[in-house]
DNA sequence: AGTATAACCCAAAACGTTTTGGATTTCAAG
DNA sequence: CTTGAAATCCAAAACGTTTTGGGTTATACT
């Protein structure tokens, strides 16, 4: 059993009260009993029981986290990269990390709920934020604090970190377009996913900088997996005026794709070249390696956990909105057009 | 501000005790009691507040997880597939997790202590367990409940979930040896990885059954990432007598020794075999498409916390030790030897 | 001597639940 | 009418902290 404050009050001969100031360097105990309160604690093994404490502070020092799983097989490199950096700030200001896992739609709302309610967490972490964002609006309406990473269109106001994709898209258009390109095709993820509709946004207006616009037929949505990206590659390659140009909007489906293009007996970068958007680490790995536009997806977790944890205890100073500038990486999926 | 269980009392004009007791439908309050109370509830929005019935209760309703994150691009899809698993069987139990990030060694045992002493969580999924692994010795000798994922030796009656990594790696073998290979070699993690060492175990003993014996500069060890298996292969292959198989211990590093292959002119599936270990869902895209050997890790994730959630419910009756036969999936990274 | 100040200490309330150990009422049986 | 049991209810204690609102003593200053 753990002792309790109690125990080393009886021990040291002194109040309950006087152990809990004395541990929390209050100035209204004397050293003396400080250093005997503090050695005794050391000595029983004494530690806080956080449950009352936080009970008592109307607190929990944890924030929330819901990981939007789809199938079984969830395996989004992304995510273990996104949740290692806000794992690590939360563990350096001293905060939990609540994780929960939940698929997207039906009883998400609920679980939402069920933790601001019964108060254990003091604030959410939103990710891949979507564009009637239920999330959004309900901690919006209730003021409780978060912060997304991706903005949401139509709230400006709310705290978020995203990267510029549009910017990143432009890159991405105007490489491949200097390499010759003009039948492009893309593979897009569901656009209420708002990450989704700056890609396509950004894409679309690079293309019509240089006068160029994608066939209806061209532009399929994947489900930001390698099999996404593989079964919707086929049916792009099968298209009577193949592209030349496969753009996926993320690394996942880029990899299918490739996978796909080479499948069908054609030579990726030649025949048809592939860029993909994230630069997860296996993107280098690939063959051949995949050009893409680089998010440090690590550091924006970090980020977006230290303006969480800022908000809760400054009350809401400092930045609430940050944009990143991506960079282009290019790397050998993408090369001249043959035809 | 949420309403508690007092203001429900003042509104139905009954005792808070009745209140708390009418929720829990204990018998002995009157149905139309009952009935007013949860009408009453529901209008209110209430919601029990979680740390105070938990201070009250003694326990936590939340299972602890520790991610063992390496560098900052922690990205190993292994982990949010196992996440997902723990994840989703939590929330079906009603337990909510508790998750923590520390790079093994060093402060890794402050954050355990922390975690049981504070009294947060009830019990621990241990994941990548040790040879001498502290977190274990420390759990186990505090009688606080887990469940790892791994065995580790010299400790046979702890509760843990694992697969049988030495037929595993001798179904790999075998399928090697029957394509004529006769030079193999290795890239094994670190041996302080109980995981580690099956899979060492089961290939040198498969290579025994055939006759077959590693020379010593063949079995280099990387740090499962495929940099990693990039960087042992290149050594690997730079050997003056180069093997034809390459025995990766799991399939992010076997991805870096495909691309290692590719990189110096060879051609992966002839010139040199290559194996992976975990099937992870990027290994059906890479190309050629890796041989490896499947195990369940979404399902591991969610058995092991399934054992937990059993344990603390009944408080130890079930089944405790669990061993998954694998299944090896035989891909084009594997061919037969030319030379 | 009286009083103000500083230094140190503590009892009790509070956080929001659940549980303990009855108390009261009703009604049927004796 | 008394008794016992069943059906309802509740005051208070408890969980382990932190905070409030003081109290006591010693020292220094007028």
């Amino acid at each position: 059993m753990q002792p309790t404050i109690r125990d080393i009050a009886k021990k040291v001969n002194r109040s309950i009260t006087t152990v809990s100031r004395a541990l929390h360097d209050y100035d209204d105990v004397s050293p003396e009993t400080k250093e005997l309160v503090r050695q005794a604690a050391k000595e029983m093994g004494y530690v806080a029981n956080k449950q009352a404490q936080l009970l008592r502070q109307q607190h929990t020092d944890t924030i929330g986290f819901i990981l939007p799983t789809f199938g079984p097989r969830f395996s989004d490199p992304f995510f273990s990269e996104f949740l290692a950096g806000i794992g690590n700030a939360a563990a350096e200001h001293a905060y939990d990390l609540l994780v929960s896992t939940c698929p997207p739609g039906e009883h998400e709302m609920d679980t939402y709920e069920r933790f601001v309610q019964s108060q254990r967490v003091d604030g959410f972490i939103i990710v891949r934020t979507r564009v009637d964002d239920q999330r959004i609006l309900y901690l919006d309406s209730q003021g409780f604090p978060f912060v997304a990473f991706g903005r949401v269109p139509g709230l400006e106001h709310i705290s978020y970190i995203d990267e510029n994709s549009e910017h990143g898209m432009r890159l991405i258009v105007d490489h491949l377009v200097k390499l010759g390109h003009r039948r492009f095709a893309c593979i897009a993820p569901s656009l209420n996913m708002t990450f989704a509709t700056h890609r396509m946004k950004g894409l679309k207006e690079g293309l019509a900088a240089h006068g160029i616009q994608m066939r209806p037929e061209c532009v399929l949505t994947g489900d930001l997996t390698e099999k996404g990206g593989y079964e919707r590659s086929l049916e792009l390659i099968g298209l009577a005026e193949r592209p030349t140009a496969i753009v996926a909007c993320n690394d996942l489906m880029a990899i299918g794709a490739i996978r796909a293009i080479q499948d069908s007996g054609l030579t990726v970068g030649r025949d048809i070249s592939v860029t993909g958007f994230d630069d997860i680490p296996i993107s280098e790995y690939v063959q051949p390696s995949l050009t893409t536009v680089s998010q440090p997806i690590y550091q924006i977790g970090r980020s977006a956990c230290e303006m969480l944890v800022d908000f809760l205890n400054d009350n809401g100073s400092g930045r609430k909105q940050i944009l990143l500038e991506p960079a282009l990486v290019v790397r050998h999926s993408t090369g001249i057009p043959i035809s």
